[in-house]
DNA sequence: TGTAACTTGTGAAATCATTCACAAGCGGAA
DNA sequence: TTCCGCTTGTGAATGATTTCACAAGTTACA
């Protein structure tokens, strides 16, 4: 199953289904239409059921899918059955911020460490993680597993330790600096940057319906 | 000009040349080719030139952009030769982020309100602004003339305060609660979730190459 | 002037993603 | 058992985006 590619919406998407029918769950609620999915997540239920069909058959034709069955499928497609060990570089003040978000350890990721390179900063307890120094990043990496790292460092300090942290064999980078950054395309990449989004809103402050 | 829809993608990748042009131009570069941009953004040339002639011609043929012109342009068409108003609804640690965050300030968007229901939080001063109480907003949206909102906000707040912002009038919204919102198709609304970047990113690890 | 080396702008082709539309399966009622 | 209302799963159609490929414009230089 899941032999070709999959498009990164169709992914995204299942994200946000895994969060409804998690609601959905704790309301008690035994079964969920495609229908319904759609109207919660803002598509359309042909859109919610080619999402699932590229995963494999989960619903019953008349009745629609059994909730917990199907968020326990999605779990498993998503890769969140395990939990996942997050290092985050940068402990100005998006790194902090991220160091105590909660949202992470809630959906299976933990924060095993920040790094910064400023004295002042090292040492510095947040919600329990100790920010230790860059110095040790390469041998952290491997020592303490980390899967996934988030950068939140200027952006000319971006690209350098993608390199170096892809070289330490990381293999999934979040970005969170104001730059493009590339990897070999055995290397997951996605990046937020917040001013970019607030530049499209311009755009479309300025466009729409002009 | 720019009269059909454009791609969000197309606009996206807009905003990722303005910033390598700024860089140019701090250079001290006079002209750039499609290629040069291309491979600054890890896309391809003919996407770089496609892209750009949605908007109109630009280049010299046998020559390229020239950096200062291009730049103008693209922050012409995308809005950023004013500034933008920013409200920020929720105190908490990632709205506080925000609040203290240069990056928007520098591309010209200026935060000037944050909003929260928290005594506790109401009266605290942000970089230079103070956290009002959220009963203000209605009325502080129309005063100050806030052109977007930035929502963070737990979950279940989201939505409300997407209705009632739109109310007041608002019609470009930045979300970083986890949740999808809804508004009408009058009003922009992007949403960040950092939690539903990591599940991509797990989805990565489990399943590329595999 | 003529030629070589570049580079843009853009239709056409290819690829990728969404929507349509419907056969087929299921449960409940009579 | 049969019928009805509902819903899935999926090929086919449509729509959107990216890539290709090339004519035409520009500079440099002999």
């Amino acid at each position: 199953m899941a032999l070709k590619h999959i498009a990164e919406s169709t992914v995204r998407r299942l994200s946000d289904y895994l969060r409804f029918l998690e609601e959905l769950e704790a309301q008690g609620q035994q079964t969920v239409s495609s229908g319904e999915l759609a109207s919660l997540g803002g598509t359309t239920s042909a859109q919610v059921r080619k999402d699932l069909s590229f995963f494999g058959s989960f619903g019953k034709r008349g009745l629609g899918y059994t909730v917990t069955a199907l968020s326990r499928s999605l779990r498993q497609i998503l890769g969140l059955e395990r939990t996942w060990k997050v290092a985050i570089i940068g402990g100005g003040k998006i790194g902090r911020a991220l160091a105590q978000y909660h949202g992470f350890r809630e959906r299976g990721f933990d924060v095993v460490a920040v790094y910064d390179i400023d004295p002042a900063r090292i040492g510095v307890s947040l919600d329990g993680v100790v920010v230790r120094d860059q110095r040790d990043l390469d041998a952290d990496l491997t020592t303490l597993a980390v899967d996934i790292v988030l950068l939140a460092v200027p952006a000319e300090a971006a690209q350098p330790l993608v390199d170096r942290v892809t070289s330490a064999g990381i293999r999934a980078i979040l970005n969170f600096a104001p730059v493009p950054v590339q990897a070999s395309s055995r290397v997951a990449i996605r990046s937020v940057n917040m001013a970019l989004e607030l530049e499209f809103l311009a755009y479309e402050l300025v466009n729409r319906d002009a």
